[in-house]
RNA sequence: GGGCGCGUGGCGUAACUUGGAUAGCGCAUCUGGCUUCGGACCAGAGGGUUGCGGGUUCAAAUCCCGUCGCGCCCGCCA
């Protein structure tokens, strides 16, 4: 079991408060459930936990709140760790007894280490992350890099709190922006004189302006379709190249410390026919259907009407149908995407074959879905999470409603769109066909963000009197950029667009990455310094009521937060934390000396153990390494 | 025509899901702090009718209705 100290105070005021109320109201009624939800921690002045309830009690007793609240007061019966009790403007204020609370949370830090503030919310459960699913024709670009950052931040956090996830990545091989660069490499130039993603996203912007020659776009049309069949010398070409395509934007991934446990290629889904398998269900099911006249003639669809008591956003569309395969047979990214899904979810048997792609930086292995190879579960989820950019909110709604009308309720449920926000740059939209991602000097790719971000920390490092070796200057400053990156990308709520901005990324100043890891090197050279080693108990006996404790309390509410973060699924949630926690270790250290502390010493050292090992936690859950000198 | 998201000091944002005490933080501006554990820091100042108008409530940035502005989506493109 992992522990939580504050929730258990938190319980322990609840159910104090449940007898005061008791004893004191006796007609009224009132669940544990509502007065935890009642409980905040104040601002410190007013105390170290409190709780509004008397505001709820006030309706049914028909007396004011005030009055309530001192009542309740008086009746609590003060011990554990509850060491005074207050009532102002109506809240019942409660402080808590600082040595007694700060020996219990020393103690579970340093007892659970890397565990603390595990959780296990998630039960074991399997779910699937997918992410950054990047065409494999081009480089990743900021934006790219947000979803990776986000589908890795969230990975981490589900897994901390009890999941079992699997990364998933989806390479859409067989679209026609496919077909686009195959033409781009039989008519314009198959020798790549730079990072393959690079290079192919560059022809993929010069193959768009061709297509408007007559004729270009007819051919590109007909490969497309050649593509479809498995055996096409097409085909093989276009797999060749997406092959090599995606081995160049790993390079990226692991760099960005962005790593998967399985890619599922979409020619992959095709020849395993889990798409036929997908599309007999739907239809033995009525789901969709295929109209012989009108204006959905041959096409297969799914009609929207259908849906919208599922999705009262698809009501009132202009069309009346999503098509799901096309007259011409070639189906669409939603029915590739709905037989994907029934993969996830185990409603298919699973006829896919995976060979060891290679082994990450990281160690772990990668598996990919191949022609051959063996069989392997990834699948049979309870929960699918797909980063998917807010654009693409519609056709997910399509996804999870056929799952509405499958009857399968607890998997349509299952499936979770996390509608980041698009990012876009100073002069407007990311777009990769029109090429705006190419810049003046620098691009706006993952690949030159990383090497600008670590240019500019590379300057303040190689410049640092900490760092005595300069040969260790590159691999801080990597660290550094990647801090810096990462948290810049994964503070703001997910679901707001967001403009990217050179200024704000190579700030390594106030709110950011660089501010908490900076404060994490601070608690590793104190503790260093004094060989620090936690022995079995903390002596908490001379934390006082100053920052020391209010970094206790800040400590404390972290598998809190983790769990918030994940349940939610907002790496922001950790993010907004960890600048409070590093905030109240710099308080703490500014005012009260640690080595030179006194009678507080051991105490003082024991806690800024706590603080690093907290924010250390914290900054591997949003995929940041933390750095014992910088 | 329908739908979704967003709107918070000059700029970037948090808190909104679950209403609660003086709306938190960073950048920028101004002031102060290193012979003392790491100044990528800390302390302090100024700067807000939370787009606007109603409503619900003891209490609204938060919930409801309306309205304006910005972005996105509703293709047999992906």
């Amino acid at each position: 079991m992992h522990s939580n100290p504050y929730a258990q105070v938190r319980a322990e005021f609840a159910d104090l408060l449940k007898k005061a109320i008791a004893s004191a109201f006796r007609e009224a009624k009132i669940s544990e459930d509502e007065i935890l939800q009642t409980i905040t921690t104040p601002k410190s002045e007013l105390g170290d936990i409190s709780s509004s309830v008397a505001f709820r009690l006030s309706k049914t007793l028909k007396r004011n709140p005030h009055e309530i609240a001192a009542q309740v007061a008086k009746h609590i019966q003060k011990g554990g760790t509850v060491a005074e009790v207050s009532e102002l403007n109506s809240y019942i204020n409660v402080s808590i007894g600082e040595k007694k609370y700060s020996g219990m949370l020393l103690e579970s830090v340093a007892n659970e280490k890397e565990g603390y503030g595990m959780s296990d919310l998630g039960n074991g459960e399997r779910v699937i992350v997918e992410f950054p699913s990047v065409n494999p024709n081009k480089p990743w670009h900021v934006g790219h890099v947000r979803n990776a950052l986000l589908g890795t931040a969230i990975s981490n956090m589900m897994s901390f709190c009890g999941y079992d996830v699997v990364r998933s990545d989806y390479i859409d091989d067989l679209g026609l922006q496919m077909a686009e660069s195959l033409w781009g490499w039989q008519h314009l130039s198959s020798k790549p004189d730079k990072k393959l993603d690079q290079w192919l996203g560059e022809q993929y912007v010069e193959v768009n302006k061709e297509m408007k020659k007559p004729g270009v776009e007819e051919e590109i049309k007909a490969s497309l379709k050649k593509m479809e069949d498995g055996n096409s010398k097409e085909a093989k070409t276009v797999r060749e190249i997406a092959e090599r395509c995606v081995a160049a934007q790993s390079e990226t991934a692991f760099a960005y410390g962005v790593y998967h446990d399985t890619m599922v290629w979409e020619s992959d889904i095709v020849r395993a026919k889990l798409l036929d398998a997908a599309l007999d269900i739907a239809a033995a099911k009525g789901i969709i259907e295929t109209p012989k006249s009108g204006k959905y003639a041959n096409a297969t669809i799914v009609r929207l009407e259908r849906v919208a008591e599922f999705a009262k956003e698809l009501a009132g569309n202009e069309e009346e149908a999503k098509v799901i395969v096309r007259s011409n047979g070639a189906a669409t990214y939603v029915a590739k995407d709905f037989a994907f899904h029934m993969w996830k979810f185990g409603l298919i048997s699973d006829s896919f074959r995976y060979k060891k792609l290679l082994d990450q930086p990281n160690g772990a292995p990668i598996y990919v879905t191949a022609a051959e190879g063996e069989r392997m579960n990834f699948g049979r989820v309870k929960k699918a999470i797909n980063i998917i950019g807010s654009a693409q909110k519609y056709e997910q709604l399509v996804l999870k409603s056929m799952f509405y009308l499958l009857g399968r309720k607890e998997i349509a449920e299952g499936i979770i769109h996390l509608a980041y926000g698009e990012v876009k740059v100073e002069g407007g939209n990311l777009s990769t066909r029109q090429g705006t991602w190419i810049g003046s000097g620098r691009n706006f790719t993952a690949d030159d963000l990383l090497r600008e971000v670590k240019a500019a920390a590379y300057e303040i490092v190689s410049k640092s009197e900490k760092i005595k070796d300069s040969e260790s200057f590159d691999s801080i400053a990597n660290a550094v950029a990647l801090a810096a990156i990462k948290f810049e990308f994964l503070k703001m709520a997910p679901e707001s667009a967001m403009t990217f901005s050179w200024e704000r990324a190579l700030s390594f100043e106030g709110d950011s990455g660089p501010y908490c890891l900076y404060t994490y090197a601070r608690a590793a050279r104190v503790l260093e310094k004094e060989s620090y080693k936690y022995v079995g108990k903390a002596d908490a006996s001379h934390i006082g009521r100053g920052q020391d404790f209010e970094l206790i309390k800040m400590i404390a509410i972290f598998p809190d937060i983790a769990e918030k973060a994940a349940s939610e699924h907002r790496p922001s949630v950790i993010a907004d934390y960890m600048i409070k926690l590093a905030s109240s270790f710099s308080k703490f250290y500014e005012t009260m000396p640690i080595i030179k502390g006194g009678e507080a010493k051991e105490a003082r050292l024991a806690l800024t153990y706590s603080f690093k090992q907290t924010m250390g936690n914290a900054l591997r859950l949003l995929g940041i390494e933390p750095l014992e000198r910088m």
